[in-house]
DNA sequence: TTCAGCCTGTCG
DNA sequence: CGACAGGCTGAA
């Protein structure tokens, strides 16, 4: 899906396009995929009406603000979120026509939710609720953790680091890509224990972190199928990766092929040379 | 703690 | 045609 750098772009795009304007109009391309997921479909038309104030991000999910209600979005593996001004091209040549759940028409334009595969999510709680409801079902953001608090949780912690790290309850942002490319770049190998890890290696694992998510923000996430950014542009993260999705090719720094396991269920790639 | 299941699309 | 893909859940 859509991880952290990506959300994190779109979060900016929106704002950008989008604070301060007036929901008009709610229309509803895909009602079964909203009540599938227990969202009734009166009360996302009570949000007409409403004015988007702020938006909120942590790990993977984004909130708008709409007066005194939190819209939520969880994009899954191919949700997208695109913002076209009343001045661009009409939705109906929208790429993801096919695939759109929701329609906000804006004063300014219309935000298009899509979801392809449809393992997205969408909710609506109080504006008050939020933190409370994100601080039960995430752990701190990968972005803004401090070091101290990153070293704490991880010394608690225990089993592959891999895992370990996609777990959105431990820390929120993190997905298969970069954890991948984080690893590498820490040089851990996937399978290395938590438990194992040395002081000097969280330090490096924390830094190598905030490090691969500024990078990945400034060239505005990866695409690598299907994300698009908040105005239906491609990322460009992902001419830099050094691993994944690229099992077999040599590894950048020693030559080594890279390596490809299948780990509780993600594919894996590093390299078994330079990755302890 | 695995693992199918949720979905659609693409690639080999 | 089967395998696989930025994720997460809940049932066995």
């Amino acid at each position: 899906m859509p991880e952290l750098p990506e959300v994190e772009t779109i979060k900016r795009d929106l704002l950008q396009r989008l604070s301060g304007a007036k929901l008009l109009e709610v229309e509803i391309r895909n009602p079964d995929f909203l009540t599938k997921r227990g969202l009734s479909l009166s009360s996302l038309q009570d949000l007409v009406g409403a004015k988007l104030t702020e938006i909120r991000r942590t790990g993977k999910q984004l909130a708008l603000i709409l007066n005194d209600k939190a819209l939520i979005f969880h994009l899954g593996l191919t949700g997208s979120l695109v913002f076209k001004a009343s001045s661009e091209a009409s939705e109906s040549e929208f790429p993801l026509e096919k695939h759109l759940i929701v329609i906000l028409h804006f004063d300014r334009g219309t935000l298009l939710f899509s979801d392809i595969r449809k393992f997205g999510n969408l909710k609506i709680l109080s504006a008050e609720e939020l933190s409370d409801y994100w601080s039960k079902a995430l752990g701190p953001d990968a972005l803004y953790v401090s070091k101290d608090d990153f070293v704490s949780i991880l010394k608690r912690g225990k089993g592959q680091i891999k895992k370990f790290l996609l777990d959105q309850k431990v820390l929120a942002g993190l997905g298969n890509i970069y954890v991948d490319e984080l690893l590498f770049r820490a040089r851990i190998h996937p399978e290395r224990r938590v438990e194992s890890l040395s002081s000097e290696d969280l330090e490096r694992l924390y830094h190598e972190m905030k490090e691969l998510l500024r990078e990945a923000i400034s060239l505005r996430g990866s695409s690598i199928r299907d994300y698009v950014d908040g105005t239906g542009t491609p990322g460009l993260f992902q001419t830099r990766h050094q691993v994944y999705g690229k099992r077999g090719m040599p590894c950048p720094i020693c030559g080594t092929p890279l390596k490809f396991l299948n780990l509780h269920g993600r594919g894996t790639t590093f390299c078994p040379v330079c990755q302890k």
